[in-house]
DNA sequence: TGTATTATTGCAACTTATTCGCAATAAATA
DNA sequence: TATTTATTGCGAATAAGTTGCAATAATACA
C-alpha cells in the first residue's frame, strides 16, 4: 500500500502547513483553491494521521479537526498536549501545554483528547 | 420554565445515578424498563445538563456520553476531572483524577473535555 | 518510452448521532 | 375541576463521516 503523491493531498498538506490553528474537513474545503469531493478530503486525512503526519482532535462539538504541530513533527515526543477551542473565533488550536494526569492502579493509557473551552488571547483582547 | 417531575425523567435519573459509567442516548435507551423515545431522551439529558445534574462527556468518537458523579454533586467543586474510555470494553467512565493546566496569557478557560483512551483496570486484568 | 499495476479520486448512496416542528398528553397550580 | 404550559412521541431534517464502485492517474517495470 505505498503512498503515491497527487495534486490533492500536496494541497492539503500545504494547507495544514500553513494553518495555524486545526482545521476541520469542512474548512479545508472552503480554504482549497482547488475543488476536491468531501469524501477524498476525509480520506486524505485519515491516511495523513495513520501515517503520523498529522493529528485527529476530536471537540466537544463531536467534530473532528486536523492539525500538524511541533509534536507531530517529533513523533519521539511521546507527550499530549491540550488544545485549545476559542468560542469566540471559533478555532481550535494546539497548546504547547502537556497533559499530566496519574491514573489509577491497572489502567494502561494509549491515548489522550484534551480540549480546552474558553476565549483565545485574540479574542480576549476586546477590552483593551 | 418550571421542571416537571416525569417518569422518563426519574427513569433516566435513576439509571445514570446507579451507573458506574457514564452511558451514551443509546445505552440509556437500552437499559431502560420502558420504552423512551430517542429524542425525548436526548431533551431529558440536555435539561439535566442545563440543571448541572448531570456532565457531557464527548468521546473520541464524537459520541455524547452523560454522567452523574461526585464531581457534580459539589458544583462548587469547579475542578474539571479526566475520563477514561475503555477499548476493551467500550465504555467511558470519570476518573477522580482533577485535569491540571496552565493556559498562557490571555486566554480564558471556561470549560475542559479531557478523555483518556487505554484499557481500564477491570479488562487489563487479563494477564493474571 | 510504452504498458501494467494499483493507489487515488469523484460520485452517489448510506449510516449514525442529534435536533426540530408539531400536535397530543399530562404535570402543576389556581 | 379547569387552566396553563412543560413534556412527550413521531416523523422528518440536518450534519458528519464512511463506503462501494467505476474511472483516473501515479508509479514501477519491461
Amino acid at each position: 500500500m505505498n503512498r503515491r503523491n497527487t495534486p490533492t493531498k500536496e494541497a492539503v498538506l500545504n494547507l495544514l502547513s500553513n494553518s495555524k490553528k486545526a482545521l476541520s474537513q469542512d474548512a479545508i474545503e472552503k480554504q482549497l483553491d482547488i475543488k476536491i469531493n468531501r469524501a477524498t478530503i476525509y480520506r486524505v486525512l485519515n491516511r495523513f494521521c495513520e501515517d503520523d503526519m498529522v493529528h485527529r482532535i476530536v471537540a466537544e462539538d463531536g467534530k473532528q479537526y486536523f492539525a500538524i504541530c511541533k509534536k507531530c513533527e517529533k513523533p519521539e515526543d511521546v507527550q499530549y498536549h491540550f488544545h485549545f477551542r476559542c468560542l469566540s473565533c471559533d478555532t481550535i488550536e494546539c497548546l504547547q501545554v502537556p497533559v499530566n494526569y496519574a491514573v489509577p492502579n491497572g489502567y494502561r493509557v494509549q491515548g489522550a483528547n484534551c480540549v480546552l473551552t474558553g476565549t483565545c488571547s485574540d479574542c480576549s483582547q476586546v477590552v483593551g
